[in-house]
DNA sequence: ACCTATTAATAAAT
DNA sequence: TATTTATTAATAGGT
């Protein structure tokens, strides 16, 4: 129900995620409002947002609706018993941390650091992922510097254009061929868009420029945990 | 978004208010779990109908949300009674879900995936690294292809050794290039360790093979977390 | 439950 | 972030 149909998965895009959290957060808070009413329901929501912000509502309220809840569910465990609210953020910071642990590994290997353990299929499997990963940036890489010289391209074909008509009103329709050329080809002959094609070429190979600071690099790299 | 225009006011006739509550129940479930799939969000939802019957949905798990809802609830508002205890696990908790968090989108771009938001700059740092890793990697997985052929030709040596002396045995020392040569070498003329240069050149290209199950591969690709 | 005219939600662009 | 607009998705009312 928009400009096109999208796929039920995570959004890659987190501009785009953030926007379509703003909007389908209010859709979802309003029809809860809607259903609660038109049907006598008691409902209610709760939405974390993936940086940790609170969106809720509740018809009557979230405590009524969290208490119900429990009853229903025969769990009147809720409320505080200190040690056993420990126990479950000790639980819980167990799992993340193994979590951390299974994922920094994974980094590593993927750094092509910390490779004793594997078997040389492993190492196979990691190199095909490598090369997938790698022709992935390269592709992404190429687009974006592509899109940038087809843009250039056409702004530079507008600003000639514009220098012709200038042109044109300046000398008027004579003597297009004389000593005007001069200034109406300064642009070079005919900026084509498969100019690119070259350089598409030029822009694939790996190379190892490294013309400004590698922030990135180090970033992704050197990840410090704790 | 129906036949006709309807108005937010409790609808009087019980059919219809029971349909329309079946309706639009289903409606709101199905939205709560896309939002959490599209925007990473923690979802939770608690609909009691008028005849007290329960639906919900929860991204994670409905003990997760109300815990978390009510951990939120509780900072923002009361400084209540905050067992230190508690209070340092549930900071633990969070550091350890942010590093997640840094991690997973790091780990999402050596794949290759959410490129959206780099700069061509960030592309080529990333290029870089992955082409060092896929050095690494190919180098570590050729040094034990090459120690498992050196191991192997050690050992064929020694069988080879071990053949010489038993034709010694049973043939004695006469007639040593005759009729026996085929069985002495057998294992091809010279069982050098130089063969390695070769098979060294071989195995450096970026073959993609896959001829076996992409366990590994699969695992590093994608990390299930949560 | 199913059908479909109609409204509502929202994806993409701005 | 807010607005606009083209499209899809939800659903009201009917069978």
């Amino acid at each position: 129900m928009g400009r096109g149909k999208i796929v039920i998965r995570r959004i890659d895009n987190s501009t785009s995620r953030q926007v379509t959290f703003s909007k389908r957060r209010n859709g979802l808070l309003k029809k809860a409002k809607e259903l609660a009413i038109l049907c006598d329901a008691e409902v209610g929501v709760m939405i974390f947002s993936s940086t940790g912000k609170l969106y809720d509502f509740a018809s009557t309220s979230m405590k009524s609706v969290i208490k119900r809840y429990n009853k229903t569910k025969e769990e009147h465990q809720q409320p505080e018993n200190p040690t056993s609210e420990v126990k479950f953020w000790q639980r819980e910071a167990a799992v993340l941390r193994q979590q951390l642990q299974s994922l920094q590994e994974n980094h590593r290997q993927m750094m092509g650091e910390e490779l004793s353990g594997l078997t040389v299929k492993d190492l196979q499997n990691l190199e095909s992922q490598l090369e997938m990963s790698l022709r992935g940036v390269r592709m992404k890489k190429d687009q974006m510097l592509m899109d940038e010289i087809q843009e250039l391209t056409r702004k530079g074909n507008l600003i000639h254009q514009e220098n012709v008509e200038l042109y044109k009103k300046v000398y008027g329709t004579r003597d297009v061929n004389g000593a005007n050329k001069e200034l109406v080809v300064t642009n070079g002959p005919s900026i084509g868009e498969d100019i690119h094609v070259p350089v598409h070429l030029q822009l694939s190979q790996p190379q190892q420029q490294n013309y400004e600071t590698p922030t990135r690099a180090t970033k992704l790299g050197r990840l410090q945990l704790h």
